[in-house]
DNA sequence: TGAAACGCTATGGAAAGTATAGCATATGGT
DNA sequence: ACCATATGCTATACTTTCCATAGCGTTTCA
């Protein structure tokens, strides 16, 4: 049962299903950005890998979040364990400034 | 009962509270990025502008990412509305590149 | 050939999201 | 003043998702 939001069809935020929100709606599901920033940053890796990583995710979400990341072409499986694709990593690198942008955002909620 | 993930503390992906991962609890909610992206796209809007603008959100939902953002100083009220603040807009603004990246991941999605 | 590690799946309960109705207040026109 | 409409939510009942934990079947390797 992996169903996973697709451009084109309806989704959250678009019922013509603009890619913009499609992709929201398949990221912006719990632990679904967390899951992909890491094994970008770890590279290929095992799902238990990942569960370390992860720290305190379950490994039902976890293999939920996975299967529909492969759905997605987000994700693939390799010999050493699962692996972002291109696309994958196109969408992880425009993430990368938010870690940056997180830091302020922390810096300012703790300078009050 | 508003509850937002704060850096510093505990949250999914890092209980030590990295801002990324703080920051990945926060908008990886049903609709948060939705409902920043649109705000930082049309401007200032009342919550019935919202509503329509995300075509299929609940009131009950708006509301709650309404208040987390606010909560988390993404959003303020203003006037007329709710406005992204300075902090939230650049959020909005790593966000945009994602944009492109989303028609590029429908494009190949739809080539097979 | 047994022990450990691996990749999950099962389960039951808690939390979150959804659709819809509707209320209280503000606003506008006659 | 009166009524209609718009606004910003809240309430309710229901469904879906998430969560923690246990554990099963398979592979690995000493």
């Amino acid at each position: 049962m992996v169903r996973i939001p697709k451009p084109g069809q309806p989704v959250r935020g678009s019922r013509s299903g603009a890619p913009i929100m499609a992709l929201f709606d398949l990221i912006g599901r719990r632990w679904a950005m967390g899951v992909l920033w890491t094994l970008s940053e770890i590279g290929p890796a095992t799902f238990r890998d990942l569960q370390d990583k992860c720290e305190t995710i379950s490994p039902a979400v976890l293999n939920q979040r996975l299967k529909e990341l492969q759905a997605a072409q987000l994700v693939h499986k390799v010999a050493s364990g699962y692996e972002v694709t291109a696309i994958g990593r196109e969408i992880y690198q425009d993430l990368v400034p938010l870690g940056s942008t997180a830091k302020r955002w922390a810096r300012q909620l703790s300078d009050q």
